[in-house]
Parts: C-alpha cells; structure tokens; sequence
DNA sequence: AGCACGCCGACT
DNA sequence: GTCGGCGTGCTC
C-alpha cells in the first residue's frame, strides 16, 4: 500500500498549506473538512484542517504524522473549502487566516506546554538556589504552565532553567490541547424506575408523611412534571427550576434522590435558546410590496442579484420574510446578513416571532461556545433554515443555501479592516451565490455607488420601493446655517437657535428627539492653552483621547493609557484644557438647556456592554426618555414610532473628510439619520446644522434626490479612476525605523511602476503614520475592472519579494487591502 | 505569527 | 558570572 498524506490547513500567516503523513490507522476513514490535531513546531500541538489526501512524498522534507483525528465527520465543507481558497486569492492573505478568522475558537485547539515534577527525583543541594525553588514549588502542584513558572520565579525567561531541570529528569514536559468546546449540561430529575407507578406513589406519600419539606418538594416536582401521568411516564424537571421553587430545598432534595425516590442525572443542553416560540403569521403585503417582491423574483429569474432600494420604513424587512419562507417551504437555507451594529433586539425578536427554532444567530456578542452550537447545528440534521448574523457568518457550513440577503448593503462594518482576511462581507456573498447557485438580494435605503452603479449597468436588477408604509411622509428637511448664527453670537454651545426652538416644541408635544454628532470631533482630547502641545501617544502618531470614567487618556489605536495631564509635559504650564467634544459634552449641554428632559447617550462608552446598549434602546423605545445622543450607532436599524425631530448637528466635518468617498458617506449617514424621523400619523422633521447650506450634498440630502446625488458622483469616479470603475489595493509598509520604510517603500514604488507603471500611486505617508511604534508607508494601486486581482497579486508578491530580499529591508512587512474602504 | 536558540551588553 | 534583550531562522 503506497504512502497516503494530507495537506492540512494551519491557523499560521504562512503562505502555504503543510504535508503531514497519513498513519495506517487514519487512512480508510480520513476526509478532507475534518479537524486533526498535528505537531508544528518545536513540540506545540495544534488542529488544523485537512484540505487535500494524496499519496504524492514531499521530496525536501520529511513529513510528521498526524497525531490524531478530531472528527468523524467533515466540519467544513468542500464548498466553504473552495470559497475560502476564493478569498484567501482575492484578498491576498494565506488560507490559514482564513481559517483563524473562520472557525470558532472553540474549534480550533491549541495546546499549552504542561510542566510536571518528578516526584522520584531527588534533589541535591548543590543545584542552583532557583531550581531547588522551583522544584519545591512544583512539588505541590499536579502539572503547572511554562507561563505559570515565569510569574513564580520572577524570570522573564525560565527555558533555560526548565531544560536543566528536564535534563536532570528533575521535571518533564508534554503538550496539552487545551480545553475545546464543552457542552452546557444541566441536572435534571424524574421519578425514580421503582416509583413510577400512582401506586408507588401512594406509598411514598405515605412515607413521607412526616418529612413535610420532601413532601413539598415532592408535590412541585409532580407539578412542574405536568402531572402525576406524565412524571410516570419519565418526565424531566430541570434541578434549578425545581429548587428555585421551593424555599430550602436541597437538602429535601439530596433526600428525596437517596431514598431512590427521584433520580437525578446530568444531561445536554443547549445554551441557545430552542423554547418552543410562537410563530406569528407574516403580515400581508401592501400593493407597492407586493409589485416589489415580485420584481424581486423576476430578478432572481434571470439569474441575477437583486438591488432593493427602498427608503427607510417603506417594510423591506417584510419582503425579506416572505422570500425566506419560499426558501425554507422548498426546503432550504437562507442567509440574512446584518451590519453588527443592526443586528438589535427589534431584529432578532422580529425574526425570532417568525421563524422560531428555524432560527439560529451568528453574532460577535455570541460567547465563543455558542457560535460553536450554531456552527455544529448547522453541519447536523436539523440544521437552521435561516441564519441571522453578522459578517463572519459567511463563514458558516450552509449545505443548501439558496437566497442570500445582504441588508444596509451600503455599511462599512462589511468590510473587515484588520486582521486578515480583509473581506468584504457583501462580496463574499457575491461569489457565495454563484457557488452555491442561491439568490442574493442587496437591501438599502442609500445604496452604494457601487451597488447602485452594478444595477444600472444590468448586472444587478433594481427593484424601487419608493413609499413608506401606512401613507407615512418623508421627513421636511430644515437646513440651518451655524456659520450665520455664529457670526450673530446666537450659537447655544452646539445648537442654533432653530434647533433650540424645535427642540423645545417636540418636547413640548411629548414627542422623542434623536440627536447626531458623528465620530470626528467625538473624541475630546486636551490641550496647552499656553503652547498648545497635545499629549500624543508614545507608540503611534496620534492624540490620546480623555476618558471620563477612568480620568485617563487612552490611544484609540493601541490602547496604551496615562492617568490625566495636570500640567503641560511641554512648558509646564497648568492650563491644560479639554477640547473637541463628544456626545459626552452635548448630553451635557442638552441637560442645562433642557433641564427636565430625560437624555441619553449612545456611543462606544456607553454602549460597550451589551446590557449598556439594550438598555438604552429600551427606556428610549418604552418613552422614559426625551432625547437620545449619538454617533453612527443611532443611525441604524432602529424604529421609534414617537421620534419627531432629528437634529444632524454638524454635516460638516464629514463632508470635509479628504476621501474619496467623503460625500458617499455623508449622504449615506444623513439620509439614514433622517430616515429615523417620522410617525404614522405626523410628518417629521430633520434639522440639518451646517455652515456650508449650499453645498451640494446637502443640497441633495435636502431634496432626498439620491439619483441627482449618484449621477453627479459617479461622474467624478470615472474621471479620477476610482470604485466602481477601477479595483483599488492598498499596500502599507511598515517597519519600526522610520527610514527604512520610507527608502523600503519608495523602492516598492519604483519596482511597481516598472511593472504597473502609473497605476501606481505614492508611497505616502498615511495622516496616522505611526501604530504601535511601527512607522507606517502607503501605496496605492489603481487596477482596471477587467485585470485579474490574482494575477495582480503575483506580480506585486514578486515586486513585494524583491524588496525583502535586500538585506535592510528584511523586516519590512508589506500588507494588502484589496477593495479598501 | 510564534517560538527557540544564540550572541552581547549591563548588572550583582 | 548571570539575566534578559533582541536579532535570526524555522515551521511539513
């Protein structure tokens, strides 16, 4: 019998697959898509994936065995194997990333260096004062981590001391695969076998006559058993419910198990949450949705995806309902993705009150053990007829996937920044609905530019949904000049006087207010009023932000943190000053102008926990609050039936954002923010603050003319060769001396040009040119539609190659953004 | 990326 | 001497 190998898959950022040999024992029942765990490395253990069986030696190495197959059964399958190859190509990182960002940990093993003492080992009092430490130490302890030894010796290296000691067989070591997913269990309870009979019962009751407490507790069982028959009959009755039922019980109920009365044992449970749901029956259509669902389903007759451009509340949502019950009536899966900062309780309940337990949610709030249910229940026969989730939930083992919904196509949180894979979400369904030959539809109220632009050049279908609901108006659009008023001093802090006045008249209607500040000037960050320094972080180029709560200044990029500046690190001077403000400073503001209003605020602060965020959302929805304070995060996915008035407080410095998609942008977030205005029975209103009322934008924003908007737009993308038209790919080179990124990557440069020529752009340096003390180069790469980004990526893996072949440059490290957002 | 190994400077 | 820093090479 010839040799039999596997390529297995590495959660490591090298470039390759690695060929591990095939035991005999492994070979009939090996299969690509199942876990093993191999040795790599040194010694370390770890799980990887097996994505091709050969029997092809490697003819420069030696190959290892694998040491052990984790699964019977695939857990990827080929389809998800060939779509993650796909990415690994398109996106220009190693498969292995692909699998790190894939998997759920819980799937993906690794081990830990374990360290056991010897106990025939007899120590000599001539070893070194630190080992006869550590070995003592050891002594009363089973096993201990090299970590662990590290922190108890005070070493910041013990290896040397540990392989002294493994030589003297004083200690030895071996790798343990840490902890995977563990099923949640749960006791549970029912009538013992020799009492399952009303007779028996009888006799118990009898017995039990003068130990009241068991009786009580007895009884509750029976009860919460549903019944005398069906405890008979085997009912379970969970241990908690049981004991949270009766005051006291424990000790009645240890009784109760040890005179054979009740059996208590352990079992399986699943930590998402399968109670029986009521399914609520889907609303029927008005005439507009229904002409759109069925423009929806010509689109996906003729093969193609479908754009849904739907204004806010025009009841997209409901068209996603019924296209996903056709899918799960045939049968088949349905993939709905959200943006994260969308995926909220509304949502979810809203789904959950439909499908119920055909209903499973990918989210990052997810503990890892629950994305393992999902993942697992996925692969078993029951699976999930539609899955709810974020981006990474392209990631999922869908077998018969056959509609795709992308909603708020238009979101940047699609697009995965760092680390690698750089995907984007609504691409990746793209190439997911030619693999798996399912139906995508893209849903926005303000889709992209390259959305859009896809379906008026008939690769997509278009399908308007132009009206809202129940005969409810677009909001009025009241644009407000803050220059002028600042010139008449009539500025309130960060409110004119027209808002000031709309304000106090929704409140004075008992109607809710959302007001929007986005993120640039969020941070406050403090100043020198004397010279003006403004304390920087000492590992990348930007300005710490002040944190209220902690009064520390923290960097947003690495996290590094120093209590408050009392004086200037520069002229010593006291008068530090906070600048910038935030929605911190605005709900202060908002509370002396209205001081009987009810505020809050929703921004990264306030919303890092999830109760934080629920919670807000909640008292706003039940009305026990007037006002709410935002970032993006209060543009999205939320319906308020009683909010009246939305106040976009600055549009400026979105507008002024040296970016390209700067006015994309800002359209996208004033359209969504205004989209939250409005009641049934009464037309909202929209104060939009700028010092610039003539700009074109907001000109377009005032008129909700999303077609004037994209006309002009895509105009500019063509003449200055920017998405849809060309394919950008951004390259940052970074390395921790400054010149030699600088040389490094005009050198990149140079060799690009020979091979791109001016589709080259740069090297440049990047406005944050400095992250956790690597110094930070940019070029920028514009590639026609048409080229191939493959064959793009092994002309510039060459120029990259040659550029770390000189010496200097070793440790350059050039990374790609294709599709950069 | 992690990790081990080796060579060199700064302390007891 | 000894510790720890960091540069270098390797991973089937």
């Amino acid at each position: 019998m010839p040799q039999m190998f596997a390529d297995i898959v590495l959660p490591v950022p090298l470039p390759k697959l690695f060929t591990y040999s095939v035991p005999e024992a492994f070979r009939s029942t090996l299969a690509k898509g199942q876990r093993v765990v191999v040795s790599f490395g040194k010694k370390k253990l770890m799980s990887g994936l097996v994505f091709g069986i050969h029997t092809q030696a490697p003819e420069a190495y030696e190959t290892k065995p694998i040491q052990s197959v984790l699964d019977s059964q695939a857990v990827v399958t080929e389809e998800q194997l060939a779509l993650w190859q796909w990415m690994a190509d398109y996106y220009q990182c190693t498969i292995g990333e692909v699998y790190k960002a894939a998997l759920p940990s819980g799937l993906k093993l690794e081990s830990e260096t374990r360290v056991f003492y010897n106990p025939d080992f007899e120590a000599s009092l001539d070893l070194p004062e630190r080992a006869l430490a550590l070995l003592d130490f050891l002594s009363h302890k089973k096993h201990t981590t090299i970590h662990q030894i590290n922190e108890v010796t005070g070493l910041k290296n013990s290896y040397g001391l540990i392989k002294d000691l493994i030589e003297l067989q004083a200690l030895f070591v071996n790798e343990q695969l840490s902890a995977a997913f563990r099923p949640k269990t749960e006791s549970v309870l029912s009538l013992h076998a020799e009492v399952r009979s009303e007779e028996a019962l009888k006799t118990v009751f009898d017995q039990l006559a003068r130990a009241p407490k068991q009786l009580q507790l007895l009884m509750t069982f029976l009860q919460q058993a549903g019944g005398v028959e069906k405890a008979v009959a085997g009912r379970l009755v969970g241990r908690t419910e049981l004991l949270a039922a009766v005051e006291g019980a424990p000790n009645a109920l240890n009784e109760l198990v040890r005179k054979h009365y009740l059996t208590q044992e352990k079992r399986e449970v699943s930590r998402l949450n399968l109670e029986d749901q009521v399914v609520i029956e889907k609303k029927s259509l008005s005439t507009e949705q229904a002409t759109a669902l069925q423009e929806v389903k010509n689109g996906f007759a003729e093969g193609k995806p479908v754009l849904l451009h739907g204004v806010t509340s025009s009841g997209k949502t409901e068209l996603y309902i019924h296209l996903i019950e056709e899918v799960i009536q045939k049968g088949q899966q349905a993939l709905y993705l959200l943006p994260e900062i969308a995926l909220t309780t509304q949502i979810t309940t809203r789904l959950k009150a439909h499908f119920g337990n055909d209903l499973g949610i990918y989210h990052s709030r997810f503990s890892d053990d629950e994305r393992v249910e999902v993942w697992n229940n996925l692969l078993s026969q029951k699976s999930y007829k539609v899955i709810l989730g974020v981006r990474s939930a392209v990631f999922l083992p869908f077998k018969h996937l056959k509609l795709i919904i992308v909603d708020e196509e238009h979101e940047n949180s699609f697009k995965q920044y760092d680390p690698a894979p750089r995907y984007h979400a609504r691409d990746v369904a793209m190439i997911m609905g030619k693999r798996y030959k399912a139906q995508v539809l893209l849903g926005t109220a303000t889709p992209s530019l390259e959305s859009y632009y896809n379906a008026k050049s008939n690769k997509f279908v278009l399908v308007q949904l132009a009206t809202r609901f129940e005969g409810m108006q677009m909001p009025e659009i009241v644009v407000v000049n803050t220059r002028e008023a600042q010139r008449r001093k009539m500025m309130q802090s960060h409110f004119t006087p027209q808002l000031v006045d709309y304000m106090t008249k929704a409140l004075e209607r008992k109607e809710q207010i959302i007001l929007f500040q986005n993120r640039r000037g969020f941070a406050p960050y403090l100043e020198c009023t004397a010279c003006g320094w403004i304390p920087k972080c000492q590992h990348c180029d930007v300005s710490m932000t002040y944190h209220k709560h902690i009064h520390h200044l923290v960097c947003h990029y690495c996290g590094y943190s120093v209590p408050n500046y009392t004086t200037c690190q520069a002229c010593e001077s006291p008068a530090m000053q906070l600048k910038g403000f935030g929605t911190q400073k605005i709900e202060e503001d908002i509370q002396a102008l209205f001081p009987g209003a009810g505020v809050a605020r929703m921004d990264y602060d306030t919303t890092r926990s999830k109760k934080g965020y629920e919670n807000i959302i909640g008292s706003f929805e039940q009305g026990k609050l007037d006002i709410l304070v935002g970032t993006q995060m209060v543009t999205k996915g939320l319906d308020f039936d009683r909010v009246s008035l939305v106040g976009i407080l600055n549009a400026d410095s979105m507008l002024n954002n040296p970016d390209f998609r700067a006015f994309e942008r800002s359209f996208q977030m004033m359209a969504q923010v205004s989209g939250r205005a409005g009641r049934k029975n009464r037309r909202g209103t929209v104060v939009l603050q700028t010092g610039d009322p003539e700009h074109p934008v907001i000109q377009f924003v005032r008129n909700n003319n999303f077609s004037g908007f994209y006309e002009q737009q895509i105009a500019e993308r063509e003449q200055f060769k920017y998405p849809p038209f060309y394919r950008l790919i951004h390259l940052t080179i970074k390395h921790k001396n400054r010149p030699t990124v600088n040389q490094a990557a005009n050198a990149l440069a140079a060799h690009l040009r020979a091979v791109f020529g001016s589709r080259v752009l740069g090297p440049q340096e990047p406005p944050v040119s400095k992250i956790q003390d690597h110094h930070l180069q940019k070029i920028m790469l514009k590639l026609e539609r048409t080229a191939s980004p493959v064959k793009a990526k092994d002309l510039m893996q060459d120029c990259i190659n040659r550029i770390i072949a000189h010496p200097p440059w070793r440790y350059v490290v050039v990374v790609a953004d294709v599709d950069p957002l």
